[in-house]
DNA sequence: TTGTAAGCGTTATCAG
DNA sequence: CTGATAACGCTTACAA
């Protein structure tokens, strides 16, 4: 590999010169720098990026994390693609690199190893979950000013720098939309209140539901976790009480799927039978039959700000900042949500 | 940020003595070694990975470089996280991590960049397509010595190291499945050829029926490009010449669903009317309606050989290699093949 | 079995 | 504007 030893020797200049030229720094004569470039290129010199991480004490890479849950899919790889995307964009533009770091479901969940070998200068967290445990380990990190970004989860009582989707209005626009297609026994299939979304969600539809001058039963409230299993599961408990619901808002698209399908099978079919409504906007609801509505959740973007914030913080040397972003979501109207025909 | 340094005077012995500790080398009285642990953990000392990477001059990362296509989504999702995480465990076991590279698509596809500034040690190629240009590009990367695998993609006439699934087999499997349940008029939408696994799909078809002693008339060949979408149009082109099939083999499950779609508007459902299989046995398949039978391919074992056979070549710095290895493929039947009714 | 010391390729500080 | 030079934290001969 060419060093910059031997590109300082062709150009005639110090080393420090060329560091110079290639960082940008300081005045310098320009018949200098053109001296250098010239002849780093016929060098074919390029500076190497491990050397600098080292000098600079800053690794160049943006870690980003996710809880690896092999077949359960927590996430729809919809999320997954559009949100890495988003944060490679952002990554690019700023000269980082993403160092993709997959938790092992059993591994005891400690965020603080990935900062200790000085491999990432900071990390976006996703598919973070309320529990004990990963409080803790939030809570260490910052205490020991690591900078992070979690998306897609708040904790209430504790304040991280986060971005997420608006879900408390998603919600609403859901509800508000199977109402304006003339519902008002509308259901509602949450996911596990361990993830601050489904309390989001639940907030958004009691609004609605209570702004329509509605009833929410409690039978109307069901929890699935977020698999198009439970969707399906949950097709049984609404089937028992059809007579008190029109509609259903699931809180993800898998399981409104999965609840379409059960609800099918016992001749019901959405979009004549009854109204659903998804939520992600994910592949599987252009897929689905019939096409799902759902909410859109700007996946790409909330991964490319996560990027972005977190990573000005590291290059301004912010001691610590509780920035919270919240992006707008949008209803997207297909054919499972469409006017009840009986009104 | 505690070093070697501290950890060599708090326990009484000289930095290189740390360092053997860490690294397990030389033969050394476990008493010192004792000590020098029990310092370590006092201090709560940690290698710093990237003085490691410098003084090793190797950056202790995998290079995974995905095309970046927004919104086209080439990849099911489910191909995506699977074969990450295949990729991802095997670094893991390697002490590696994973430097994640989302290539423009506007991108001059340059890949020898990658290794330019050091930052990888070697890479996992996904998604690559046979064009002249990346072909010139993956030639430049061999001529350079540079270590890859590419995953998913041969290209004809030039030698790499790849891991692939069994295409060949697996489409034969496909079209011998649909001749089992009775179908003879069996039609195959294939999507680009650029891609080596459509050519060895298209192989493994014209096989099947060959030894089932079937025409292939130029007719039953159709051409998508692995979207919903290309599924959905020649959907239209089926119906044209219903006549003549009665089963489709789809070189994957999002064009096979797009399919079933068109044909379900013009009222052929897939499993009554006519039979479909797919390929990838995506999420999408399962949620599909009906479900999808389709072909699994073993993204997670992929993505894990692949990682494992270039990561060993790195530590064994070996010159050049081509290792290919093929993985197979496994028919998985649900409802959307089932038996042909008329026979 | 352990210590000494020469790198590794930059950045960054300080003179000039 | 440019050149010396001291870090940076570790690996790895080589010596003892």
């Amino acid at each position: 590999m060419v060093t910059r030893k031997e590109v300082a020797e062709l150009a005639g200049v110090s080393e420090a010169t060329v560091s110079r030229v290639f960082n940008g720094l300081g005045p310098m004569k320009p018949s200098t720098k053109e001296r250098v470039l010239e002849a780093a290129k016929q060098l074919n010199y390029h500076p190497n990026a491990i050397a600098q991480s080292f000098a600079r004490r800053r690794s160049g890479n943006l870690g980003v994390v996710l809880p690896y849950m092999p077949k359960v899919h927590l996430f729809s790889a919809y999320y997954f693609s559009e949100i890495l995307s988003g944060i490679g964009e952002q990554v690019r533009e700023q000269g980082y690199d993403m160092l993709l770091s997959l938790l092992k479901p059993d591994e005891s969940l400690d965020y603080s190893a990935l900062y200790r070998s000085q491999k990432v200068d900071a990390c976006v967290i996703l598919g973070a979950r309320d529990t004990p445990e990963q409080r803790q380990s939030l809570m260490k990190l910052q205490a020991e000013g690591h900078p992070f970004c979690l998306v897609n989860q708040r904790f209430e009582g504790l304040s991280f720098r986060e971005v997420d989707a608006d879900h408390i209005v998603g919600s609403y626009q859901a509800v508000r939309h199977l109402q304006e297609e003339g519902y008002q026994k509308i259901a509602f299939l949450n996911g596990s209140l361990g993830y601050s979304n489904s309390l989001d969600r639940l907030e958004g539809y009691h609004k609605a539901m209570k702004e329509a001058g509605l009833d929410v039963k409690p039978e109307l409230l069901l929890e699935g976790n977020y698999s198009r299993k439970s969707g399906y599961e949950a097709a049984e408990r609404i089937w028992e009480q059809r007579e008190h619901v029109e509609a259903v808002f699931a809180a993800n698209d898998r399981m409104a799927i999965g609840l379409m399908q059960g609800l099918r099978e016992r001749g019901w079919i959405a979009g004549r039978d009854f109204a659903v409504i998804g939520c992600d906007d994910s592949d599987a609801a252009k897929l689905s039959d019939p096409p799902l509505s759902s909410i859109n959740v700007p996946f790409y973007e909330m991964g490319k700000e996560a990027a972005r914030g977190v990573l000005a913080g590291v290059l301004q040397g912010e001691a610590a900042n509780h920035t919270k972003v919240k992006l707008p979501t949008q209803v997207v109207v297909r054919q499972s949500s469409k006017r009840n025909p009986s009104k």
